[in-house]
DNA sequence: AGCGAAACCGACCCGCGAGTCGGTTTCCGC
DNA sequence: GCGGAAACCGACTCGCGGGTCGGTTTCGCT
């Protein structure tokens, strides 16, 4: 009997370098496509950009829609593991969940810029088929954070809201700054950004802190985490 | 002397009818650039959707990229006549006046479903100067509630915030709120969702309602106001 | 009516870029 | 070192769609 197929990424385990080359493929994607549009931005360009041939880039994807799937679908694993992570460490607390996980979107988006380009706006130039998968996985993250709301409010820790609403609002909210800093139209340093931004969302929700609030993320203060590994 | 050039829209008065076309014109381009994307939308396949034939369409419009800049031109001048009429009509509170606003903004483009679309998304797809023209719409609707909240702060009505980054997040949660909306993926009917948005919103602020509230906006609860005289 | 310009038509042109393909290099296992 | 497969190369094809153009219709004006 089969594995059950695995519903993401299908890492098939290729040689090394190749691996290293979808890599670089992967990487100069999705900064042309967030530079110049999916439209705008052609194979050979990427191709030369990632210092292979238009030949090598098509022995890896077999068309340009399906490398921006992976570009996105990469894109997306990266959140879903580091808002994970971030909720894990957060503890029971909704309201410091629903914050951790969207100060981990804030984090990783603002850390790889055209990530969140891509992500925002090359959905409708690519297809109908593609924007459905962009929407998708937002709503994904924004079911995440709405059963977070719901839990607080169940817990009386929030003023009476819609908490699907509410989390596509906090979403909106963190998509626009992050969008509008990117694109250098916001001055602030993204530590003040991001704390300016938890003030509105828990001040939005109608939400009191939490009183039992774990001081050990004191190290965690700082606005630089590593990068590359 | 020649009078100083026209910062917007230079209507050259035509023929009726003629005049007409360029309205079927810009409507289907503003639906199928929104339906397609920039780059898949084609201008024969518009000229037809238009009632036409490209040689028509390009007797009006010298390129495709004009034809964007028209529609979001367009788009543009609409948005800005809603929102100043409403900002007029909400008196002298500057809390008032940011509600009227964003309430313009949201009834605006919920009403106009394609409209936010092309804004929201073809900024990219069409090439720098497109996106970047779109960056500045966006840009003075967000300077024009950040003066509002701005004011609103210098009167004490709200919680200390900076006002540049409340007004771009205000923005961010109507434009997220209305494109789930747009696309089915929010059940809830527009008055519902706007006011539901509206309590975020003053919540996010830590603003007080205003206490002298004028009453005679009763009439204007529906959500519905005539469409095409 | 009749003239001239505005408005419109659609077959054609042509550059661009996604995708192909035969050939070459790299590397792993033996 | 050698066979063979995986990885890679780049010149070429070819359909698609933006833009052109000569011709036709519509309409205002006298």
């Amino acid at each position: 009997m089969p594995a059950d197929a695995p519903p993401a990424e299908i890492e098939t385990a290729r040689q090394p370098r190749a691996e290293a080359r979808r890599g670089d493929l992967l990487a100069a994607a999705t900064r042309l496509f967030a530079e110049r549009g999916y439209a705008a931005a052609g194979m050979d360009e990427i191709a030369r950009a990632a210092g292979t041939s238009k030949g090598g880039l098509y022995f890896h994807f077999p068309t340009k829609q399906a490398l921006l799937a992976a570009v996105i679908g990469r894109a997306a694993d990266l959140l879903r593991k580091r808002v994970a992570a971030a909720m894990a460490a957060a503890g029971d607390d909704p309201v410091a969940r629903s914050e951790a996980a969207l100060a981990a979107l804030f984090r990783t988006l603002a850390k790889h810029r055209p990530l969140g380009r891509v992500l925002a706006a090359e959905s409708v130039a690519a297809g109908p088929e593609v924007r459905e998968r962009v929407e998708r996985i937002e709503d994904e993250f924004v079911a995440l954070i709405a059963a977070e709301l719901r839990r607080a409010l169940d817990l009386g820790l929030t003023a009476p809201l819609d908490p699907e609403l509410a989390a596509r609002a906090w979403f909106g909210m963190v998509r626009a700054c992050i969008s509008a800093w990117a694109g250098g139209r916001i001055s602030a340093p993204p530590g003040e950004l991001e704390a300016e931004l938890r003030r509105l969302l828990i001040r939005s929700a109608g939400a009191m802190p939490p009183d039992a609030m774990p001081p050990e993320r004191a190290d965690r203060g700082g606005d630089r985490c590593p990068d590359r590994p």
